[in-house]
DNA sequence: AACCATTATCGTAATATTGCGTTATAACGA
DNA sequence: TCGTTATAACGCAATATTACGATAATGGTT
């Protein structure tokens, strides 16, 4: 139905896979990776960066918002996107521990 | 529109997209779960234990074995799912070498 | 062969996502 | 005040995803 049964599954279980849709669009990653490399975004770089349209993109930056993994300031006319540490540190320790929790083994 | 301009991103990007999948979904994190624990497991296992329906179950299984990142092999009238060590540990660089990009900065 | 258990596939319905054009909105400078 | 610029919000269309029941398909058992 398109609509995720979420209640019956762990909060743990539905916290990963928020943080995971952080990553699950190559338009999300492409804005990520600007802001890490560049540390801050303003919105129209990212449009002369990206070929998506404006309001795409800024459809894409309220939902890597909405997750919480950025956050953005006013300044001026403009706003200054970027990574929010304490959910990116968390996101960063939710996939660690859990690739982690893999122990090869000749099973099949 | 619903369909995403992949070919218009990097594949790096696209690549990370289509692993994030994996995780982007309660029910896929609880397979994974399970297949972490058990190391194996028998799709009606999972029926078992997850609240979704059989046939729900297995198209869940069909994207985790379309990403790559869990393999199944047929036992008798069983299939018998297990991770993919390389396709794992390859998802796992990939995330760890994304999260590692960041380094805080009191930025805004 | 008939039957059972297990799993995949199909069809369908509901909802979500992606993308864009267009229209607000807000802040600045002339 | 009036443009100009930067963003957000709205509304639409197309496609994707999620979920399930029903139906196949497969392999083993009797």
């Amino acid at each position: 139905m398109g609509i995720t049964k979420s209640e019956v599954f762990k909060k743990r279980q539905n916290h990963m896979a928020t943080l995971a849709k952080a990553f699950d669009h190559p338009a999300r990653v492409a804005i990520l990776e600007y802001l890490l490399t560049n540390r801050t975004c303003i919105t129209n770089d990212l449009v002369n960066q990206l070929p998506l349209s404006q309001s795409t993109i800024s459809q894409h930056l309220k939902e890597l918002k909405q997750i919480g993994i950025i956050k953005g300031e006013v300044e001026g006319p403009k706003l200054n996107y970027c990574i929010d540490e304490k959910v990116w540190e968390e996101a960063r320790d939710v996939f660690i521990n859990f690739f982690a929790k893999y122990v090869p083994k000749n099973c099949c």
